[in-house]
DNA sequence: ACGTCGTATAGGTATAGCCTATATCTTAAA
DNA sequence: TTTAAGATATAGGCTATACCTATACGACGT
């Protein structure tokens, strides 16, 4: 019951003439007779009465016409959704990115994307990057956005949209504010404010103060950058933010400056699985953005 | 869009596992990847999220299924309608028979088919030889109840039932009715009824006289025994009446002799196209009257 | 570190679907 | 009667593919 002989039994019953039949099934008449022959054998009866002239359906034949109209139906509606599917996007993008990256680079993200894909819908999730990673895994995002380093599996592609830099935070009176340069190392003995550990900001900035030789003493955690602002400008300590959200929080009595002799840059990378084909979806971002 | 693949498709959906799939689709479990593979090629997107934890349908999977269910539950459909057609008889047994038969012979038959068989169903066609011979080639009956001699294509298959003597048929006051035994040649002279020439009997009632050496004078002919039988009555003439028919006209006044010294005997067949394979009434009765 | 479970890959085989060439019939034309 | 044309079926060969076994690979639990 396989389904090109269904779709031959048909073209043959559409124009009682196998040699004609053969033609619009793009095969040649003899491959077109033997496998209206294996059909029958299947079937267990005849489908066609051959008579000179031309070919008509049998009774039986006649009783599995609407049967095989059926399948051929299905069949054609099933590569109707896949047709679809491949042209436009069918179902939401699903992103994930991280909640220090999410409010600073997914609207500009998104708008490109909607400018190319106007009937484009979007699914977002903001999460750590474990629970990304683990997202993306199992299937229920199509993309992360997150920051190296990352353990993903071999199999997870990703390319690197940009870079950002961290910057210092320090509260507006602190007396280092006034130097042109500041050198980490003069914040010894100061109190340290960070995201929870689950963050990947807060163990990258945790690594750029050991790279720089400092043992930073951190106090106190935090879920949001809102709070560890307002620490920031109470004076219990220094913290680092990135620069794509310092646009978001100037009106904050902190000052962000940049460490010209060594600034830290973190990169900004988008992951997805590389399974054996790109969702439609993955496709056209990938294209998008790159 | 084959069908097997469709069919392990919904295998691996079921029981979110190659490894279980495969068992269940009686092949080996890298058959079934492979396939699935080709199938995830062939709609262009993965149909499945591998993790370690066992298989998911993917959202564009998801979508899918329904599809899948469909094709899946439309084959089921006509593979149900084949397997009836083969255990019980679906659609009417068609039997065609000449007129000169079909009264007398039919009922019988039909009777013992239907002993074997309660739930057939017949449709009966009476013509003649010719009509009925194409009747056969086009499909349009499963059996034709003839008498050679017959014009049949090679690939009709052909079945002696019984053989029918045709008797001498003379008006009861007829002088050679005293006689023990009749010959032929004593009708020289005598006018002869017959059928129309359409009907075999007339043909074979002329070929037995001829064979006979006697030059008969056909002066009428009708269309119906019955009618035949009323000439006879009148002494328009004598003719010859099948010996199976001979039961439905005691009253008449005729007599029905045979001609011992040489019968003529008729045989009575079984007609059918020999197909490539018969259909299921067609098997049904073969057996049956065999 | 090691075996277990689950899927993917590699390599080989047999079958099935397709092709061309040709046979077989039938009908129409010469 | 022969010839040609138009149809389907058969024969033989090629290729693609669906299948197999063996094995690799990765993740997990012991």
């Amino acid at each position: 019951m396989e389904f090109h002989r269904i779709r031959y039994f048909l073209e043959v019953a559409r124009t009682g003439n196998f040699s004609r039949a053969a033609e619009w099934a793009n095969i040649s008449q003899p491959s077109l007779s033997q496998q209206i022959s294996k059909l029958e054998d299947e079937v267990g009866e005849s489908l066609f009465v051959r008579a000179r002239d031309g070919v008509t359906l049998s009774e039986f034949g006649k009783s599995f016409l609407p049967h095989a109209k059926a399948i051929m139906e299905e069949v054609e509606s099933a590569r109707d959704f896949v047709d679809r599917s491949g042209r436009q996007l069918v179902g939401p993008i699903r992103i994930g990115a991280i909640p220090t990256i999410a409010p600073y680079l997914l609207p500009d993200l998104l708008k490109k994307i909607a400018a190319r894909y106007p009937s484009a819908r979007f699914e977002l999730f903001e999460e750590t990057t474990d629970a990304l990673i683990d997202r993306l895994r199992t299937g229920a995002i199509d993309f992360a956005v997150m920051s190296p380093p990352t353990k993903v599996d071999r199999d997870t592609e990703q390319l690197s949209l940009q870079h950002d830099e961290l910057l210092l935070t320090l509260p507006k009176d602190h007396p280092l504010c006034n130097l042109k340069q500041i050198d980490l190392k003069q914040l010894k003995g100061e109190r340290l404010v960070l995201l929870q550990e689950a963050h990947c900001l807060s163990r990258q900035s945790e690594g750029f103060c050991k790279a720089s030789g400092l043992k930073a003493d951190v106090t106190i955690r935090s879920s949001q950058i809102d709070t560890l602002l307002g620490m920031v400008e109470l004076g219990l300590g220094f913290t680092f933010t990135p620069k794509m959200a310092v646009n978001y929080h100037k009106h904050r009595k902190v000052i962000f400056r940049s460490l010209k002799q060594k600034p830290y840059l973190r990169d900004i990378c988008l992951y997805w699985m590389r399974r054996r084909t790109l969702t439609a979806s993955q496709q056209a971002i990938v294209e998008c953005l790159k």
